[in-house]
DNA sequence: TTGTACGCGTTATCAG
DNA sequence: CTGATAACGCGTACAA
């Protein structure tokens, strides 16, 4: 009853149907092409054709002792910053012959170690890594030990966002854009800021509250006021709201990512402030989707596509000894949401 | 000089460290528990985890015949309609403790028909194809090709829109969806409509439109003026930059899409018209980054992250012979684009 | 240039 | 309940 379906072709039958042995079949397929006369290799690959042969990439993996498989850990994919970066990690993967496992933590640390896991069975042939590293030591060190024993075991790790880890990293110039962001802000007139924070044990929020504070310090601002919430829209919104009451004593506010900055937006609206005359706002990132809210948001442009690219091209360019660096600037794009101030 | 790595630890190494066969040890982890003696089991266990012991995937899979990775095919994975699926379908793999490798084909067909293959050669144990089939005969077929030779390998494979192919699918209701906007729209005062489509060729546009029309006819509406225009945000720009000149006729338009409105909106205020006091719009899917745009956008909702999870359900629940269907609707979510006409 | 034969790490079958 | 041992499909020394 088990309806097994017919065994698969193998490369023995490819190799059997072109009259030839099977080590010969496999080199028409992987060996330099000039150890195989032509004619033989034609005929291994007219077999192939009508067999419908598809190497069984298991027994490769098997047989080689690694794969071309790469796998890309992000928080959550649905989250278009990811997404975006996970399009670059796409492209690129695709050009150089990849395939690409996701996995998705939704932020859970645990999770994170878990695929980590998983991909070195897979014998994966290096992990990405993005998403800002949270400040828990005790996953801190389980992931050090994770990345050590992957890295044991033959395979490359690269980070997104900052590190604190002996990987290739691509390192995003988080706390140099809120900085200049603050500085730009300063010169349209801005005087009174408040900043809606993403967690404190998030990197990437606290090097951009921090740049972001280094800015107004520079350009003699007095410090902003800081309000923490979740890195999402949700958490911008609520922050945002707790904010209001003082609402009256600010001119601009940033939030430290776009997607908290569009909840802010909508605390501002529902609760009758308006956008940019009230108070003026600012993001990081510049998602795509979110290019066309009103008023246009100002904010930081990082090139998401390319930081994944660049992270497949760690993995490729993998030389040897010292853990490199590629750092990759962000741009200051100032639009509706932050006029100039009138009578600076 | 090849600084080759210790060599990785294997199940025959954590047998011999616990002092059992290789039979054993195997069975340790995947036997019926029963089958192996708890104090041997523990030992073996032990062993393991002092041995930092992670099962070779590749070699499983060859032992086995089949892996626990499934594949999910999209048409671009930035776009936040397939992130979205894609959250939905990961959530689901991680309760099932399924791998999920990713592919994503830019719209090309011609990509889809790799990863297919390629997901062959992994053999994967399904693969689950999101986005709109094209109507393009010569891919068509060799579509229909790859996906029985795929699952004459033992894969599954379920698609995600509609289908005119004999596999498990999650047919959207896209038509049913659009209609039932139509109507809406029709009982809140609007007359004179117009419809930016997607292309021609992509079904799920089609079917929009054709929905919409329908309502139309249904509700005593005239035909709607329809422009084509890709499948994106420019898409829509462009289309509503192409209606503008008529615009002065139209009560309403239906962009197919959230994105392709977003487009639209941008259009409309780059060419000084407000919404919707000007010109009411809707569009469809209830994109999550863009329920903050304004005026609020009329659209219909799709259950995005339910239509990944019923995908991966539809792969684990394979029970054998008819291609199942498992239909999802729409709902008709009215907002601030789409305010009731006075005077109706 | 081609063929033979072994090994990769597991699972599963078959004896004990 | 446990232990040998034969597959699994492929790559690659080694031999011819």
């Amino acid at each position: 009853m088990a309806e097994n379906g017919p065994a698969p072709v193998t490369l023995m039958d490819v190799a059997n149907e072109a009259g030839v042995s099977l080590a010969t079949a496999s080199r028409a397929f992987n060996g330099s092409t000039r150890n195989v006369r032509e004619a033989l290799r034609q005929k291994v690959f007219d077999a192939a054709l009508k067999l419908n042969y598809s190497a069984n990439a298991p027994a490769q993996a098997m047989a080689r002792g690694r794969t071309n498989v790469v796998g890309l850990v992000v928080h959550d994919i649905a989250d278009p910053y990811f997404s975006s970066i996970a399009a670059g990690v796409m492209r690129s993967a695709e050009e150089h012959h990849l395939m690409v496992t996701l996995g998705s933590t939704l932020r859970r640390p645990e999770r994170e170690l878990e695929y980590f896991s998983a991909l070195r069975g897979q014998r994966s042939r290096a992990v990405i890594l993005a998403g800002s590293r949270v400040k828990d030591f005790q996953y801190f060190d389980a992931l050090r030990d994770q990345i050590q024993a992957f890295e044991q075991s033959g395979g490359r790790v690269v980070m997104i966002s900052q590190h604190k880890l002996a990987v290739d990293t691509v390192v995003l110039e988080n706390r140099a854009g809120a900085k200049a962001l603050a500085t730009a802000l300063s010169g349209l007139g801005y005087r009174r800021f408040a900043v809606l924070a993403g967690p404190r044990d998030l990197l990437t929020a606290r090097d951009r509250l921090a740049g972001f504070k280094d800015g107004l310090v520079r350009a003699g601002r007095p410090a902003p006021l800081v309000i923490e919430g979740d890195f999402t829209r949700d958490g911008g919104y609520r922050a945002m709201t707790e904010l209001l009451p003082t609402a009256r004593n600010l001119d601009a506010v940033f939030a430290v990512n776009d997607v908290m900055a569009v909840g802010a937006m909508a605390a501002c609206r529902d609760h009758g402030l308006t956008l940019p005359q009230d108070l003026a706002l600012a993001g990081f990132d510049d998602i795509a989707t979110l290019r066309d809210v009103t008023p246009a948001l100002t904010t930081v442009r990082l090139p998401l596509e390319a930081i994944g690219s660049a992270a497949v091209d760690l993995i490729l360019t993998a030389d040897g000894q010292p853990p490199r660096q590629k750092r990759i600037k962000g741009e200051v794009i100032l639009r509706a949401s932050t006029p100039r101030r009138r009578g600076r």
